[in-house]
DNA sequence: TCAATAGTTCCGAAACTACGAACTATCGAC
DNA sequence: GTCGATAGTTCGTAGTTTCGGAACTATTGA
């Protein structure tokens, strides 16, 4: 079957990354892949099954970040595993990854004391 | 007239930032501001001025960077003084804004040896 | 007051995104 | 092998965002 594309690490971009890292949902999905040594399956996400996000929005998701070069996503059988490639990146941009995961650890933690929320445009209520 | 908005530095999202600086020419032109201590007017930008990027899509980038808390724009006679606000990022965020400016110094080091450019979707050619 | 300059706003067209429905691939049961 | 179930992908449509030319606004200098 069509074998699921991936970007050698040379063509990825920064850009491409803070793109995909731009969306919390993909956000989020990629601090669980990022966050664990086992790997996951795109059903298998708490944070995405939480906010209700259909099937194909999912594998939308995934395949952005397949194509910016963060993860890289293998079949097993009939489900998909998806481990980050985070080592590769860490490479090539070296503290780049680290540093967005601590910022939006930051972020997460400050988010209960009252905040109002700041306007992330198309982050909360969309559609 | 309209005094301009800018977030307090609490309402900064990661998200935010991310969303602004996946842009090829946003990100340049706050590489710019944030390279340089003088304050530089919006139509002052190299980077910009060589992709014959018109005048109004140049004011909407502006106001992303704006609203993303990245810079400040303050109105100085007929003209407007750009200034990054990195530091008080820094002390939000601490690391994020020099990895992200570090990692595109890479990717533009690599550029030139026959690199066919990834596929960044809507990077090179749009419209 | 008028012309010139620097940015913003308006708005139509093109690009992008979300998500339900239909489709494809793999596994296990029979 | 065929059937059904499961996990993801692809397609099509509707809504959102972005681009960029034209018109507009604000400020300075003549």
């Amino acid at each position: 079957m069509k074998p699921l594309f991936h970007p050698s690490i040379e063509d990825v971009t920064v850009e491409g990354i803070l793109h995909a890292l731009s969306d919390p949902v993909r956000a989020s999905i990629f601090l669980d892949i990022a966050g664990t040594t086992s790997s996951l399956t795109c059903s298998n996400f708490p944070s995405a099954r939480e906010q209700n996000v259909p099937k194909s929005t999912l594998s939308q998701h995934f395949k952005v970040l397949r194509d910016a070069g963060l993860i890289r996503g293998e079949r097993h059988g009939v489900e998909m595993k998806n481990v980050s490639r985070c080592a590769e990146i860490e490479k090539r941009f070296p503290g780049l990854i680290p540093s967005i995961i601590r910022a939006k650890t930051i972020q997460k933690q400050g988010k209960s004391h009252g905040g109002a929320g700041a306007k992330t445009k198309s982050a909360s209520t969309r559609r």
